[in-house]
DNA sequence: ACATATATATGCGTCATGCATATTACATGA
DNA sequence: TCATGTAATATGCATGACGCATATATATGT
């Protein structure tokens, strides 16, 4: 089946996924610059910070990894000394914490990631960013299909700088 | 040096680089459920349908691949029947084509990533659709800060809905 | 014709990930 | 309470997708 509807798309559809795919870059870059690993890496020391303690298990849904890809990714963290494994109240459990040198780190990543989104807005006015911000949280509103979804595409926000988040009901 | 400046950024930023993350995720899962390939895989089969014949070396520039990545992405590409070698004018370079079933894979990519787009601007009317676009366009304009960098952000557009295309002068 | 530059390919290593399975700890019902 | 099931974590092993160093083949310029 092809899809005829597609004709009749406008070009906001097409240079909303190029937009995507050139911040995606940047960002991407930055964090490789910052700190020398990639996949969910920079998304995991993020989370960590709004959840300390939070489990593998948890972490894992909130990254859509598998278990042991988790394991091994909060591994590496721990080798870097990014990330401790502690004890959980549930013996099963561990719960992972930001080291200090992990907290810095976290604040650097996210540091770099607000200035590469600011420097990508430098081109618009004060008012066309507001009517900017308000279009894309409609967008944003109807995106997640799960509750989980709704953590994961928060999972690089900085909170500060999100004050009214179109996305309720998703603190970790 | 902490970034003073961040406290005053609105939320904007945050939402724009909330968005990227959003559909990213979702574009790259799609890519995923339609061809079992990720990294630069979908990204050149697109450009090598908007030109054909181009070279491993071209390619790599405008993936931003080492030289062996490319040459191992087209190594797989070609044992999945997508892509062929074939002799360019230059003795030394390849001449890289789509097969059959690379153009219609490619084509499915396209649909899929443009349903998926358009999805996530359901929410809209038309009049916000349009504003979008002009603000979306005007941040685009400023991104790429090289020459290449504009074939690069353009690698996975669609040029039929890309009318009027923000980015110019990145005809491959 | 020869030296140099360019395009491609290969050997080898590593990071990031998944699947299958093992291990430990908790929970629950008889 | 104890056996059994379930949940959280970890490990063995394999693979995909890269990069670096190097080899090979072809062009190009003097």
């Amino acid at each position: 089946m092809r899809y005829a509807y597609i004709d009749e798309m406008d070009r906001t559809t097409n240079l909303l996924g190029a937009l995507a795919l050139g911040l995606t870059d940047r960002l991407k870059s930055d964090m490789k610059t910052t700190f020398d690993r990639s996949g969910e890496t920079a998304a995991a020391i993020i989370v960590l910070g709004y959840a300390p303690g939070l489990s593998v298990e948890i972490l894992r849904q909130v990254l859509d990894l598998s278990h042991p890809g988790t394991v091994r990714l909060i591994d590496r963290l721990e080798e870097d000394g990014i990330v401790e494994r502690r004890r959980a109240e549930d013996g099963r459990a561990v719960a992972l914490h930001l080291t200090r040198k992990g907290s810095k780190l976290r604040q650097k990543l996210m540091d770099r990631r607000l200035e590469t989104l600011e420097a990508a807005l430098m081109g618009l006015s004060t008012d066309e960013r507001m009517i900017l911000g308000d279009l894309l949280a409609k967008v944003l509103t109807n995106l997640p299909e799960t509750e989980m979804a709704k953590h994961r595409i928060c999972r690089l926000c900085s909170v500060r700088t999100c004050t009214d988040c179109p996305i309720p009901g998703h603190a970790i």
